[in-house]
DNA sequence: CGGGGAGTTGAAACGCCTCAAATGAGGTGG
DNA sequence: CCACCTCATTTGAGGCGTTTCAACTCCCCG
């Protein structure tokens, strides 16, 4: 009955065996297959259900009319999209594959039941959504305050923690699977120097990264190297035990 | 009976005069003055209540071991720290004041019956927490893929059109009352880039900006300069003008 | 065997940064 | 009321990080 959301909600808060089984219920809604690099939501698009990755990455981007392109998020299994997101009359950013891709379509109408009868879930939910933000924001400071080096180090640092907490790494290393391209849109940077940066984090033995497949040797160091403090994460969990409203 | 948030919630739902007293009644919640760059909340504080800004500028702001300060949102008149804060266990940032400020400091409790008793209003305060939300994302954008030039004239527009729709603009200009370093922390820019840049728009015909005063004489023209697509600030009101759950 | 996408490398150009110093505005105390 | 301090803004010059353009390699797939 584990789920990768479940297991990244269990990093904030004890779930019950049946809060795990609603999660895993969750994760059956209208399971929806998509190809690497297809669009699930295009800016314009009127928001409807809530979609949950199940297994490959997606991220969030805007384009700007001239075709630059930003990656603003990225979407990792048991990553689910903006929880009230229907609020809101149109998308103003589009959500697509980098690799092929599963995921859960989760009406409106099924969450509202959720979120009404397992307080708990709720709560977990609504912690994984403020984490999000946070996530957004830190990536606000990496692009603006950090080199390129430092910037790189960061995501990487991000990426490896964010896949352990849904317990997608093993022996010190996660799969990576997007080209430099991507990572060079996300980042800010053009490719080529995403490339020299990559070959730097090599160099200075930080990162082992070869057919997409990434390892971090020495977790300490690539974090000081980046200047990341994991707060922004909420990984641990608070004292915030008891299930309660949430508005 | 109306206040800026009232004003700012108008731009997407319409509210009874009974939502409007609402929300006026929240304004009047323990009120706080601050001095101009004072802390509000600290980076490691629990979360408490939340803050309505009232009069005043303030920012979020993240800073890095060795001093790098990057301001991730501006806070203007009406707005709104994180609804649902109080789900993490520490904060991740800090806010802090620019210029001096009042802040109407709303307990959770308070907000709780507000939400539960007043759908409307409710809705307004979601969506208010999604176009957040929306800026930061489009924050990552500008950092990530403009150029100094087309980043600052894109942070023009944004606070511009902010603080028309909660009434503080005036003949096409508006207050901006903070330093150039404040503006290259937002912007991720030297100071001294700052510098130039404002005086390239001024050269430009695109702003008139003096003693702490924006003028922009053609915001069509600054728009296009910015490649500003107004969509993220979901100003326009939707259909959902009936008062449905929020989760 | 040919084509195409991803990764790599080199060289030159450019945008932005850093350092440094000058000017201007506001505030305080003598 | 002026001298002086401080802080914000402005200007200049040189340097560095990153971009751009272009070419080449490698590998997968048809």
């Amino acid at each position: 009955m584990e789920t990768t959301l479940s297991r990244k909600l269990e990093q904030f808060i004890k779930l019950s065996s049946e809060d795990r089984s609603v999660l895993y219920r969750l994760s059956g809604e209208r399971v929806r297959r998509f190809g690497a690099r297809e669009d699930v939501i295009r800016e314009g698009d009127a928001p409807k259900d809530v979609y949950l990755l199940l297994s490959g990455w997606a991220c969030r981007y805007k384009q700007l009319e001239d075709g630059r392109r930003q990656i603003v998020a990225f979407f990792l299994p048991g990553d689910l999209c903006d929880l009230n997101i229907y609020i809101l009359k149109e998308m103003d950013h589009s959500v697509g594959t980098l690799t092929p891709a599963t995921f859960a379509e989760i009406t409106r109408s099924t969450l509202e039941e959720v979120v009404l009868n397992h307080p708990r879930v709720a709560q977990g939910l609504w912690w994984e959504t403020l984490v999000n933000i946070a996530i957004q924001r830190e990536w606000t400071v990496n692009l603006g305050q950090r080199s390129a080096f430092e910037r790189m180090a960061h995501l990487l640092c991000e990426l490896y923690i964010r896949l352990r907490a849904v317990g997608l790494t093993k022996d010190g290393g996660c799969e990576l699977p997007f080209t430099q391209v991507d990572l060079a849109d996300a980042m800010g940077l053009s490719p080529v120097h995403v490339n020299r940066t990559l070959q730097e984090l090599r160099g200075a033995g930080l990162i082992v990264l070869r057919d997409k497949w990434l390892e971090i040797p020495d977790l300490d160091a690539i974090k000081n190297a980046a200047m990341f403090n994991p707060n922004y994460l909420h990984l641990e969990r608070g004292p915030h035990e008891q299930a309660a409203r949430v508005l």
